[in-house]
DNA sequence: ACCTGAACACCGTTCAAGT
DNA sequence: ACCTGAACACCGTTCAAGT
């Protein structure tokens, strides 16, 4: 209805960024928070808050995705830093870490967001960090051939079962073991495809 | 407040089963279809409902582990027939296959869920089957030493976030070579762990 | 001991009325 | 163009009354 590319009215704009706001911090606490209680904390009326988000999942899709897109920048600077392998293992444990902290967040992702609308948001600023480590991976043969950015999703998806109370750094680190050692070139029983 | 072990009177016990029966009729269809539609397809009063299953993570609980139950069988069975890597595999093929039928289930089981109960749900024969499966692997020299069920459970998790619309034969079978080639013994950059 | 269904609290969502 | 808050539908949960 609304035309995405219109700057909005300068309330609106305050409306929706303290929405946000105060999402993130309820969210993180709780997955399962309520809508009603995030738009009385951020003083609006639920006309307004549904204005801005017309559903539950919209909501979280946001607050998500100016989440995840701090922990892709990163992966540039760990390549600039680091041999390829290296950088890839260390983007994982700070995703490990990252989703570790924000467990309401990723929680509440689960809870209300379709299939289809978890991939696309993984589509977005993910997708470019996994992929810049794969190409750099795969250049250096320090991965096999062939693999996807999905495949490293796919592969990482363990982490999001981790209990955050407990031992999640041992736990993180030994999955992350495993699913490195899965990427690497000529794992044994799948023959290094030598391509051309 | 019930003792557990003293059984149920003849109508309870017969209400009981058509509650997940019907539970599990509908939760595979939609993850959350609502425990109100439930009892009343089962053709009992709310009240009745709430007696046999005071949350819907009860219910959503034991509907999964009479599900799992039948998987995890499997495992002894593909033992006696095969080498221990194809078998640790086949049932791998064989949970993806049912995390993909079952999806709705799975679904429902990631919203009611508390991380605790799903582990100790998996705590049951799920646990049995695996560690079954990675002592048979063990012993055969096939996977490295020191996995235990939960690297297992983790590295596989990612299962449980394929889209089952779409390719998720071939999703789900690159994962499992990836991680599968993880357990192997002797994994490139882990110079294998030659122990005693 | 178990069942029923009305009743309650709460949440997501809508909409008429406002500025 | 945007906001407000009352109103509605629905769901989870409880409980007094039944057998």
């Amino acid at each position: 209805v609304r035309d995405r590319n219109e700057p909005l009215r300068s309330d609106a704009q305050r409306n929706r960024e303290r929405i946000i706001e105060v999402a993130l911090e309820a969210l993180t606490r709780s997955g399962d928070a309520s809508l009603t209680s995030i738009a009385k904390q951020a003083g609006v009326g639920q006309g307004t808050f549904y204005r801005h988000f017309p559903n539950r999942e919209a909501l979280v899709l946001e607050v998500y995705r100016h989440e995840v897109e701090q922990v892709a920048e990163a992966a540039c600077r760990l390549l600039e830093t680091r041999p390829p392998d290296q950088a890839l293992r260390e983007w994982l444990d700070r995703l490990a870490q990252y989703a570790m902290t924000k467990a309401g967040l990723a929680d509440a992702m689960r809870r209300a967001c379709s299939h289809d609308s978890l991939m696309s948001v993984s589509r977005g600023p993910l997708t470019t960090a996994v992929s810049t480590l794969l190409a750099a991976n795969e250049q250096a043969g320090t991965i096999r051939h062939g693999l996807d950015v999905e495949d490293v999703l796919l592969a990482i998806g363990g982490l999001w079962q981790i209990d955050p109370k407990g031992d999640w750094r041992q736990r993180a680190g030994r999955l992350l073991d495993v699913v490195m050692d899965g990427f690497r070139t000529g794992a044994p029983g799948r023959p290094a495809d030598v391509v051309d």
